[in-house]
RNA sequence: GGCGGCGUAGCCAAGUGGCAAGGCAGCGGACUGCAAAUCCGUUAUUCACCGGUUCAAAUCCGGUCGCCGCCUCCA
């Protein structure tokens, strides 16, 4: 079955093509660097980044760039409350931005460009748009692209340009040829931070920079275009419009966009005051844990985070480690696995490949990788064998992969299940040391003493003393080989 | 007003023409000293509502109701 992806300009599902055979080539727009990344933010890159490795895992060959703005309104009123210069303040959320990416086990993307320092490039687009006719210089040195020059205007958001300058929303500027006109170069005020262009001291427009870096990376046509919802209008539709304006080139195969994290069904924003970051969330939940509810609906639909949603997710990779657990103490073994179960393994297998080629569909794909959790469970319970063990492998290895391209079940299963105990930093973002449990050597100790009450038929002292432990999160286990313990998640 | 989306069990969520995945929670059973974990079974004759097309619809068409997003900086 061959690669679908749903294209926001066609409003319809798609067989993908790459332009280059074997190879793809995608941009997805990054964050303005003013603050830090919220889970919004999370979803948009955690989402492309199972993407991303979908198309690495089908042997593509992918060059993925996602940008940094770096220069805009925004930085520069930040740095003014925060008296910093703007650029140290584009650096400082930078760094946070990358540590929250790597907290989220979210894979580097092959280009990170930044605004400020592709100046000479979105400048150039900038001439070329002017020359073509299709951008105009004021005397106080802004440029503006001239929508009525670019009848396509519109075609991607669908939009038509005389509803739109018909609508009461848009701001009348004299000093434009259109309404619907967009900067493309900002002439500075003192003070503020500029570079010089043939129309005097500026910066860029929002826009300008993602035609600019991803032309200049990916070429002037290039397979994937993404970003979250919101911006189908207006900057993927300007950065199209320039783009096709300044090359006289289709500008993007295929358009993705996904849907918006929603608080209580309602979007997410600082003025509703329902608003959180990637580091607030990572002290009590782990990358993993966040990583799964987030993939656990399709991209394109509103995704509605609550603590609820957030437990059941870590439930359900409890569920996945414990059958990681089961599968990787299997015994190694040279024997040949059982054909039945050979079959479902297989077949969990091209679940989840079916799921992520029908549009990426990691919902779908989860449901496959639980499937392979049953049939592994299934298998551990079985008598033991050569033949048993051999499954468990091959279960143990699928595991891995499978979750490996959702970016989960990563870690030891066994710390997995008692990472909250004892050690802090089990998300890398030291305030989890918040969540640290009893010291493992003390349960262990525990543990013995009630393994000799149990000896004793001393039932009472026991069940006391797994009382006690479970009051501290620590549940038991025991089993055939002994007793194990894991915490409460 | 324009454009787009959504409404599937107690909760979350796949499924876009052929007997309704999966997770969480619940219930019954197996296992266990009792539990936990796990397994087995069970939990929507039904997919917001009303009509229509079809041998066959959650899936297509028309309408109704409800919710949401974009149209303004925004992942």
């Amino acid at each position: 079955m061959p690669l679908t992806i749903y294209n926001s300009r066609t409003r319809r599902k798609e067989p993908f093509t790459p332009i280059h055979p074997g190879e793809v080539r995608m941009y997805v727009c990054g964050v303005t660097v003013y603050d830090d990344a919220h889970i919004g933010h999370a979803r948009c890159y955690v989402a492309f980044d199972a993407i991303h490795r979908h198309l690495l895992a089908r042997d593509y060959r992918v060059t993925y760039a996602r940008n940094f703005t770096d220069i805009d309104d925004k930085i520069i009123r930040r740095a003014a409350e925060l008296n910093l210069a703007w650029d140290e303040v584009a650096r400082r959320y930078m760094d946070s931005f990358g540590a929250d990416m790597a907290a989220l086990g979210v894979l580097p993307p092959t280009i990170e460009p930044r605004a400020t320092e592709h100046i000479p490039e979105i400048i150039a687009q900038v001439q070329d748009l002017v020359r073509r006719g299709h951008a105009y210089a004021l005397d106080n040195g802004d440029v503006y692209f001239a929508v009525r020059s670019f009848p396509a205007y519109g075609g991607l958001s669908g939009r038509d340009l005389e509803d739109m300058m018909a609508g009461a929303r848009v701001e009348v500027d004299n000093r434009k040829q259109s309404p619907m006109d967009f900067a493309l170069w900002k002439s500075s005020k003192p003070g503020e931070p500029a570079w010089d262009s043939p129309w005097g001291p500026g910066r860029p427009g929002w826009h300008i920079e993602c035609s600019a870096m991803s032309q200049k990376y990916l070429g002037a046509t290039f397979d994937i275009h993404g970003g979250g919802k919101d911006l189908l209008f207006p900057h993927h539709e300007n950065e199209m419009a320039q783009a096709e304006a300044a090359t006289g080139q289709p500008f993007v195969r295929y358009w993705v966009h996904n849907g918006f994290v929603q608080i209580n069904s309602e979007k997410m924003s600082k003025s509703l005051g329902n608003f959180f970051t990637i580091k607030d969330i990572l002290k009590t939940t782990r990358p993993e844990g966040l990583r799964l509810f987030l993939l656990s609906k399709h991209y394109r639909s509103p995704l509605d985070f609550s603590e609820t949603a957030i437990k059941d997710a870590a439930a359900g990779l409890e569920r996945l480690y414990t059958a990681l657990l089961a599968a990787e103490q299997a015994a190694d073994s040279d024997a040949a696995p059982v054909p039945a179960w050979l079959k479902e393994i297989e077949q969990a297998n091209a679940d989840f490949e079916q799921g992520m080629d029908d549009d990426f569909n990691t919902a779908g794909a989860i449901g496959a990788l639980f499937g392979l959790a049953r049939t592994t469970n299934r298998l551990a319970g079985e008598a033991p064998s050569p033949a048993r063990d051999a499954g468990l492998k091959l279960c143990a290895g699928k595991l891995r992969e499978l979750g490996g391209r959702l970016g989960i079940l990563k870690e030891d299963p066994q710390q997995f299940l008692q990472g909250q105990a004892g050690q802090a930093g089990q998300t890398g973002q030291g305030e989890a040391a918040a969540a640290q449990g009893p010291d493992p050597a003390w349960i262990e100790a525990q543990i013995a003493a009630r393994q000799a009450a149990r000896k004793a038929k001393n039932f009472a002292e026991a069940d006391r003393i797994r009382n006690e432990l479970t009051g501290l999160g620590v549940l038991l286990e025991d089993g055939p080989q002994g007793t194990r313990w894991r915490m409460k998640g």
